[in-house]
RNA sequence: GGAGACGUCGCAUAGUCCGGUCGAGUGCACCACCCUGCUAAGGUGGAGAGCCCUAUUAGGGCUCCGUGGGUUCAAAUCCCACCGUCUCCGCCA
């Protein structure tokens, strides 16, 4: 939810967001009609109330006698209050739908533009290079014994898989490396629940224009989460918090769900797009003012994982028009693939300024002594897809894969991954 | 799954039977000041959230007693539904 402020005072710039993002510039002059709607309503209402209000105690300071001239005055009264008040909610559901129609406000410098108009901010090590003919994740998976995806299939359908033997242990050990960096940058580990109540789900802005993306449970009426961002969003709903002493960090761990509603024949083989996997988030809570450093925070922490993983990696800032409902800007960083010849995408970080927060209710005392809401932010630090970047590109030519010196302590100090005989 | 009890302003509680004098008392914690020769005790005062209006650091109004409905001129208080917590019983990975 966008500050409603911002379309009385500025309207403008929440009209230049729209135009960035590919948004209905409409959008804006209506949420600006509903919201003074809704204000002269509420105020007719209020008057009539305080009327109503009024005329309450004198009933009940009135005598016997003059009671029922009394109650036959304040009953007309009565139904006028009540048409108001029916007046003043309906205004009410109207601003708030008409406000939670529009998006975040991008950030002034977000790259304009679609999918395809990122900027590219870096490029950071180096591509490997094979002397033979490099086996893809899966083929490395097979070989290893670390990926079934037939008995997934059978199990579960299409995008399911199982992670067996060294596979299970490398996803645990990549989990284990991220909660314990995190642990070290000060952030408090957090197993969420996977399962939320829709005004969660709402809250954090993932009904929006992608709620085909989501797996709901009908018969309990709960949402099974994408990420365990809208658990670690939710968390502090409906909270006043403390951040003058420095922003509330947590890294969540949590198994992750996704139709993949329209993505039929994308990325089909292997594990890169799934309906199931697990990811270790990061997420702080913070002074707005201090959002912007605190993503770049996130993003070093991203980075630096990469980094010591060996995994070739570019950076890019997305354009507007690909921007998720609640942010205001995205950075996300891709590793190198070596047998698609691309990049693809390891962790995104949002900075949702305090969109997500204003709609969780998520407040902090300002210097003022007013409550405000805060601003959230979210990074990925580890998921399942991390495996197809580290076998490709640690892999040599018998289908060996080596493994990068910051994982072995998860992996018991093994060096190598060995194909399974 | 069954039965019962409960849900009040940070925490703990009063108020609910018998609707108006209750947006709500008390204790603790908190803030300011006073007192006190020292981090204690005591005294006085302040202090919830959201929204609207006038205004701009101040005032006025409305709403909020788990949530949502209903009854009523009027609901913390009566009725209904839901959610949550606790206790007991049953069942179970």
């Amino acid at each position: 939810m966008i500050d409603v402020q911002l379309i009385r005072a500025a309207p403008e710039v929440v009209e230049r967001s729209q135009r960035l993002r590919g948004e209905r510039v409409e959008a804006v002059a209506e949420a600006a009609a509903a919201d003074a709607e809704r204000r002269e309503a509420i105020a007719e209402f209020e008057r009539l109330r305080a009327e109503q209000n009024a005329f309450g105690k004198r009933v009940a300071a009135a005598d016997k006698a003059e009671k029922p001239a009394l109650l036959a005055e304040v009953k007309q009264l009565s139904e006028r209050v009540k048409a108001a008040s029916e007046r003043s909610s309906a205004a009410e559901a109207q601003a708030e739908a008409a406000l939670a129609a529009i998006p975040n406000v991008v950030l002034d410098d977000v790259p304009p533009g679609g999918e395809d108009d990122y900027v590219v901010l870096r490029e950071v090590g180096r591509r490997p290079a094979f002397d033979f003919e490099p086996r893809d994740h899966l083929a490395l998976g097979e070989l290893l014994g670390a990926i079934d995806m037939a008995r997934g299939a059978k199990v579960s359908g299409a995008r399911f898989y199982y992670l067996r033997g060294i596979g299970a242990r490398l996803e645990l050990g990549l989990m284990q490396l991220g909660l314990n960096r995190a642990l070290e940058a000060g952030f408090t580990p957090l197993i969420t629940p996977t399962l939320v109540k829709p005004e969660i789900m709402q809250g954090t802005g993932f009904l929006g224009a992608h709620a085909d993306e989501v797996y709901r449970l009908e018969a309990d009426d709960l949402y099974l989460t994408g990420t365990s961002e809208v658990a670690l969003a939710g968390y502090h709903a409906d909270e006043i918090l403390d951040v003058s002493t420095g922003p509330l960090r947590y890294a969540g761990w949590s198994t992750c769900y996704r139709r993949e509603a329209g993505s039929h024949g994308k990325d089909t083989r292997g594990i890169i797009r799934v309906h199931q996997f697990d990811k270790l988030e990061m997420f702080s809570y913070i002074d707005p003012a201090d959002a912007e450093a605190e993503h770049a925070r996130l993003l070093a922490l991203q980075e630096a994982m990469l980094t010591d993983l060996g995994l070739a990696y570019r950076v890019i800032d997305t354009a507007a028009g690909d921007l998720g409902t609640s942010a205001a800007r995205k950075y996300d960083v891709e590793a190198w693939v070596p047998t698609q010849g691309a990049y693809r995408e390891l962790t995104s970080t949002s900075n949702c300024t305090t969109f997500q927060a204003r709609r969780l209710n998520i407040r902090y005392r300002a210097e003022s002594g007013r409550t405000a809401p805060v601003a959230t932010l979210n990074g990925t630090l580890a998921t399942t897809r991390w495996i197809v970047a580290l076998l490709e590109t640690h892999q040599r030519a018998d289908g060996s894969v080596a493994v990068p010196e910051v994982l072995r302590p998860y992996l018991g100090g093994l060096e190598v991954l060995e194909p399974a005989s």
